[in-house]
DNA sequence: GAAACGCGGGAAAGCGCATTCCAACCTTGC
DNA sequence: GCAAGGTTGGAATGCGCTTTCCCGCGTTTC
């Protein structure tokens, strides 16, 4: 029993293709009460179901937008995606998903499958790279990308531009401000009484690592602080955690610069991992070598993760409206209600007890 | 600059649009060499990319495959999602999201959605609901799945099967054993000492709590130990710590049974929240007033999520291979590696903190 | 009352591709 | 050397739908 097409619909209720369509799916010529009556009961009888596939390919777009994250089981983006999703219901249209596990040609796979469906927009989320290392895959994504929009694709970046894109390309964005964030964070700790600090960063070139390392720095440069030390790992859980094993002894017995003025304790640094997942791994690898978070050390992230709100100590960090994010980019690419925030969105800091001084 | 099509390819390589069409997109007669060169070589100077619709209308397969959530953004789904894109990216198809927000007309409109788009086929996670209120629901769901069906496309189902359908339905299933690693967990449970319990479940008529609580109170029957009280609540974080703070001092108060033969402490009361949210948002109830876990209170999970393994104090809780599930759905419909699992998914009970008694 | 007009419905031309036939060609085998 | 069988490329058809164009009809206008 195959499903039943417009054509038996349309002969069902004794009328042409042409009316049966333009009764069925949205046309601006609405056929007279009578008939489009007719052809409702038909196409009801019948269990017509429309097939998207042809409608795309008759008039010339699909209804679906293409997502594209680094890993949807990854908290930050499933609650984009979850952003993305909802605007796009709203759209009346279809997401399709792809994850590119965080590799570049995955990226550029993924946008060219998407093009070869279609898809009306194309949306990416996750941190772009920079470096040399990633140049000549950067430049191929930029070419497939270019060669979408010239199709008439609308794309939307969720973070920092497309590497090597210029404002020409028209390629909208969703601008985080990862570096005021950071640098006012860095302040806030260190108006809290926070005088050292260590950055818990990603691999250099991973852009949203490198501009909350960046902002982090020039908030402490600000208060008048020395900048923070530096140490590269992964950008996950493990990285954070890897790190806190192999430094945390080091680490806590650093000494803390006025100790001698002020009377007592309090942790003598500050880390700030520059993602929430990472600042909980880091906490796991500090208590495995026995520190104790305040107490010992002070540990702060970005992101606000929702799953890590009941966390133990709760965690400093940066709220970002993440779901927003998403949604927002789905505003730029399909239109509709764009509120006055294409200026931008807004974070905020959070200070709570896990950078906790005494 | 409209994407070149295969027909201009064709007449760019001088060949026929079969003769094209053969060699750049499978077919089981591949042209000469020569020839094959020929046209690779034009498809790519126009920067050829094809036009899956088209294709799809042709062949009659998409090549999408349609996965249902309740929401992308719960780690438990996101953590299917991701084993379900994994291998659904192996198959060289793409998936279509659909989040329900546990909207039973949601779901059946996602359905419908993936049916007009001829998905080849359809995984659906996440609780059935069963109940008087939904039944009306439930049988749209399944007639619409079983249009669907069919129509060709196949379906899969993790957890709990589509309330109503029949064997003969020939919907595939990939079946969670909650009622057995429950009842594995409320022995494990009775065999680390603890007597009395407190089950935080989901409104009656949601099928994997009503699971899980029923093969936890097997469990403690077969341990010989009284039936647990239950409360229901909501299946989710805020549903967990509304119970907490409703009900921890009550709970708190009980007195433990053979506190009068064995000497001190240890919590009067184990409490299974029948998953990991619910059960990280009762430790945060819980101590919003003045409990402590597991001193005062021990507090078990289920489906051991990723991101909560780091929390303090370490949560009992069941492993469920998330990703496993998604992977096993989607090699039930689109064929290929099916081990010998079809017989189930394994699970594991993990004691952890959150329970430990003195 | 005739001409101009608007409107509702239908015929038909694609949209971009896969695939079924066909025809021409090239191998074989005896 | 010739027929039978196997290849290979091409013409044509159709997948299910939208949309343009056209035609016939009932209205309006002077």
């Amino acid at each position: 029993m195959p499903a039943s097409t417009l054509y038996e619909v349309a002969r069902h209720a004794g009328v042409s293709l042409a009316t049966a369509s333009r009764v069925l799916n949205g046309s601006n010529r609405r056929p007279g009460g009578a008939i489009s009556e007719r052809v409702r009961a038909s196409a009801d009888e019948l269990g017509y179901i429309a097939n998207a596939q042809a409608q795309g390919l008759a008039k010339k777009n699909s209804g679906i937008l293409g997502l594209i994250l680094h890993d949807v089981s990854d908290p930050y983006f499933s609650m984009i995606a979850r952003g993305v999703q909802e605007s796009v219901q709203d759209h009346q249209k279809v997401v399709l998903l792809a994850s590119t596990g965080r590799g570049l040609e995955a990226e550029r796979h993924a946008i060219a499958t998407f093009a070869a469906r279609r898809a009306d927009a194309i949306v990416i989320a996750g941190s772009r790279t920079d470096n040399d290392a990633a140049s000549a895959e950067n430049s191929l994504i930029l070419a497939e990308l270019r060669r979408y929009k010239a199709n008439g694709g609308q794309v939307a970046v969720i973070g920092h531009p497309v590497v090597g894109s210029h404002p020409d390309d028209g390629f909208h964005s969703v601008p985080v401000p990862n570096r005021e964030l950071s640098s006012r964070l860095a302040a806030d700790l260190a108006a809290a009484g926070h005088r050292r600090f260590l950055v818990l960063a990603g691999p250099e070139g991973l852009v949203t690592s490198d501009d909350r390392l960046a902002g982090f720095q020039e908030g402490l440069r600000h208060a008048g602080l020395d900048p923070a030390d530096v140490h590269r790992t992964g950008f996950n859980r493990d990285g954070g955690y890897g790190a806190a094993v192999e430094l945390g002894a080091r680490v806590a017995a650093m000494e803390r610069p006025e100790q001698r003025t002020r009377q007592g304790g309090g942790p003598a640094v500050c880390v700030f991992a520059v993602n929430d997942v990472m600042a909980i791994g880091a906490i796991a690898g500090f208590r495995e070598v026995g520190l104790r978070i305040p107490e010992d050390i002070a540990v702060a992230g970005f992101d606000d993760i929702e799953t890590l709100r009941d966390f133990t100590p709760a965690l400093t960090t940066v709220q970002l409206p993440l779901a927003d994010l998403g949604r927002a980019a789905v505003a730029r690419v399909l239109g509709g209600e764009t509120p006055a925030e294409p200026a931008g969105i807004e974070g905020t800091v959070i200070l709570r007890r896990s950078t906790e001084l005494p």
